[in-house]
DNA sequence: AATGAATGAGTCTTCATTCAT
DNA sequence: TATGAATGAAGACTCATTCAT
C-alpha cells in the first residue's frame, strides 16, 4: 500500500476531527445544533477550513452519519461468531444491535431520523451510500435466516421479509428505550425481543429449545 | 346544534388550510421546510395571519401533527366490527391501519418522520399530547389482544409487548412500500405482515386455522 | 352652550376610555407596550374603532399624553392660593409640582421622554401643542416671580430664566426620585429643593425669612 | 506597547463606525429609529456584520452610549485646573460642561434621552454602567464644593444636593440651547448660569467676589 | 493551505392600518 | 357606526458560504 504522506496524514486527521465534532454536537445538542462555526470550533479548525473537506454543510453531515453507521454496523459485526448454529447466530446479532443501539442512541435518533428523509426520491441519490448500510445488515440477517432455514432451524419462511421484520422490531425495541418508555433493562428488553423473534421463526419444538438460548 | 355563521365556516376553513398546508411541507419536504412563508403562501394567506389561529410555529406544527394522527386514528377504528372475534378484529384493525396510511402516504411519511422528532428528551413535554394517540391505538390493539386471550383463541403471551411489536410491524410493512422497497400488491404486503403475526399470537392449530382467515 | 347629543356624549366617553386605556397602559406595562391592540382592548372598544377618534396612533398617543399634561397642570395649579405672598406662593406651587409628579411618576417618565423628541425641528408642529403646557407653567412661575420683584421679596434677578431653572430642578428633583436615588421623603426633597431656590432668589434677609416658610 | 496589526486596526474602525453611525441615529431620529439594517447601513457595514462586534442590539445601543458618556467626561476633566481656588475651579469645570454639551448637540440629546430611558425601574440593571458616569462627574463637583468649603470660599451647604442641582442646572442651560429656546451666546447663557450658581454658594461677599471672575 | 471577517438571504414574529361585513 | 380578520411591511437575529490576506 502507498505511504501516507504527511499531508494524507494531516488531511485524514482534520477530516475525522471533523466528523467527530459533528457527532458529538448531534449527541449533545440535537441535529438543529450544528453549524459550521460550531464544528469548527470544536473540531479545532477554522470554520472556512471544512470546506477544504467537504463541499458543504450536507455533505459533511453526511459523512458524519456515514461515519456513525458504519462504526455501529462494526460493532454489531465483530460479535458474531461464525461457529455457533444459526439460531444462536442470530440471538448474538440482535443482542449485539441492542446493545450498540444502546451505547450510541445520542445518535441513533438523528439516523434513523434520516431515514425517512432518505425516502425522499427526489434526493434519492445523496442517500444512497448511507442505505447501502442498511441493506448490507438486512443483508447478513438474512444470510442467517437461509442458514438457518438450510439447517432446519427455523420453519419455512420468506427470509428477506423476516430479515426486514426483525431488523424493525429490533429498532422499535430500541426506539422505545430511547424515548425512555421502557421499564426493562436492556437485557430484559432484548430477550423479551427475541422471544417474539422466535415466535416468528420457529415451530413449537424449535421455539422450546430457542428459549432456552436466548 | 348551534348554526355556523358565515365567518365560522371561514375560519375553520382558513385553519384547515393552514393545517393541510403544514402537512403537506412536512410530507413533501420535511420537517425543516416548513416556513411560516412557505404555509402561508400555500394556504393562500397572508404570513401575519397564521398568529390569528395559531400562537406560533410550534404549535402550528403539533396542531398539523395532532390533525393527522386524529383522522387517521378515526379511519382506523371505525372499520373494526365489534361482533366478529378477536383474531378477525385484530385482522379488521390491521388491515384498516394498512389501508389508512396507504391512502394517506404522506400523512405516514409525516407521522414516521415525528416517531423520530419524539424521541428527543429535551422536548419530552412538547409531545406529550400527540402520543396520546399512539397510546390510544395501542390500548385498542391491546384490549383485542387480551379478549383472544380469554377467547383462547391466542397463546398465552405479554400482550402489551405484542401490541407495540405489531404496531411496529405494521407500520414497518406500511413504511417499506412507502420508500418503494415492496414489490408486492398492497393485499400481498398485508397478508404477509398477518402470516407473521399469526405466527407470534398462535399455537400451532389456531395458527392453520388463522391462516384460512387472513 | 349647546346641548350634547347622546351620540357627542358616546363619542366622549370612548374617546376618553381609549386615552384613559393608553396612560394605563404606559404607566404599568411602558411605552413600548402601547399597541393599538391592546389600547382597544382595556377601552373594551375594537381595534379598528380606534380610528374613528384618532387619525393615528401618533395622534392618540399625543393626545393622551396632552390629557396627563393637562390634569397635572391643573392639579398643580388649584393649589396655588392668590392671597398668600409671591414667595409664599411659589412654594405652593413647587410643592403641588413635587405631589403632582409623585403622584403621576409612572407617567412622568414618558412625559418628560418625549420633551426630547419634542426638540426635534422636524416634526415641532406635532408637538406644539404639547409645548404650550409647559410654557403655560413657566409663564404662571414667572409671573409668581415678577410679583416677587415687585413686592421686593425677591432680589433682582432674570425672571424668565429663574423660571426656568426652578422649573427644571424641581423636575430634576422628582427625577432622583422616579429613579429611585432619593432616600429622603417627598417632603424632605421637596424642603431640600427650596433652600436651593430660596438661595436663587432671595438675598440675605429675605432668605432667612423665607427659611421659616418652607 | 503592542503593535497594531491591520486587522486590529480594521476592527477599531468598523466598531468606531458602528458605534458613530448609533449615535447619529440616536441623536437625530430617537432610540426608537435605530434599527440594525440602518446602523449597518450608515456604517457601511452588512447587517450581519454587526453581530461581530456586539451581542445584541441593546448591548451596541449601551456601547455608543458609554462611549458617549466616556468621551464628554474626558473633555470635561481635561479642562480642570488644579492650581486654581475651588470657586474658579466650579467655574472651570461648568465651563467645559457647557462647552462640551454645545460641542456635541447631538451627543447632548442623546445622553438627555436617556437620562430619561434610564429611569425605567424595570431596566435598572442594564443602565447601571452607564450611571457610573454620571457619578463619577457628581463625584467631581462635589469635591470641588467640599475643597471649598474647607477654604470657607462658600458658605455652608450640603454640598452632595449642590452637585446635583449644579450639573442638573447646567444641563438645563445647554439643553435649553439645543432645545432653540435660548437667544443669548453661549458665553451669554453660561455667565447667567455661573450667577445663579454663585447665588447658590456664596454669602454676599464671596458673589460679589466670584461674579468678578465668571 | 488556512484563517475568520464579512456577507446577505432567510427565519420567526409583531403590529399599525385597512376594509368587508 | 362598529367590528375584528386580514394584510404586509418591518424588525432582530442566524448562519452557510465566500474571499482577501
Amino acid at each position: 500500500m502507498a505511504r501516507l504522506s504527511r499531508k494524507d496524514i494531516l488531511q485524514d486527521f482534520r477530516s475525522r476531527s471533523l466528523l467527530e465534532a459533528t457527532r458529538r454536537i448531534i449527541a449533545t445538542e440535537g441535529f438543529d445544533a450544528v453549524t459550521m462555526e460550531r464544528v469548527a470550533r470544536r473540531a479545532g479548525i477554522a470554520k472556512g477550513g471544512i470546506y477544504l473537506y467537504f463541499r458543504n454543510k450536507d455533505q459533511m453531515i453526511l459523512a458524519a452519519l456515514e461515519a456513525i453507521a458504519s462504526e455501529m454496523l462494526r460493532e454489531i459485526e465483530t460479535q458474531v461468531d461464525l461457529r455457533v448454529d444459526a439460531w444462536a447466530r442470530l440471538c448474538q446479532l440482535v443482542r449485539a444491535q441492542m446493545e450498540a443501539m444502546e451505547r450510541h442512541k445520542d445518535i441513533l435518533r438523528t439516523l434513523l431520523l434520516v431515514r425517512w428523509q432518505m425516502s425522499d426520491r427526489r434526493e434519492r441519490k445523496k442517500w444512497r451510500r448511507l442505505l447501502r448500510y442498511r441493506e448490507r445488515h438486512l443483508g447478513r440477517l438474512k444470510a442467517i435466516l437461509d442458514e438457518g432455514l438450510k439447517q432446519k432451524v427455523f420453519h419455512p419462511i420468506d427470509t428477506a421479509a423476516a430479515a426486514f421484520y426483525i431488523n424493525e422490531m429490533t429498532i422499535s425495541t430500541a426506539q422505545r428505550r430511547v424515548m425512555g418508555f421502557s421499564q426493562s433493562s436492556l437485557e430484559g428488553d432484548t430477550q423479551g425481543l427475541m422471544r417474539f423473534i422466535a415466535g416468528l421463526l420457529s415451530d413449537k419444538k424449535s421455539l422450546n429449545r430457542s428459549q432456552e438460548n436466548i
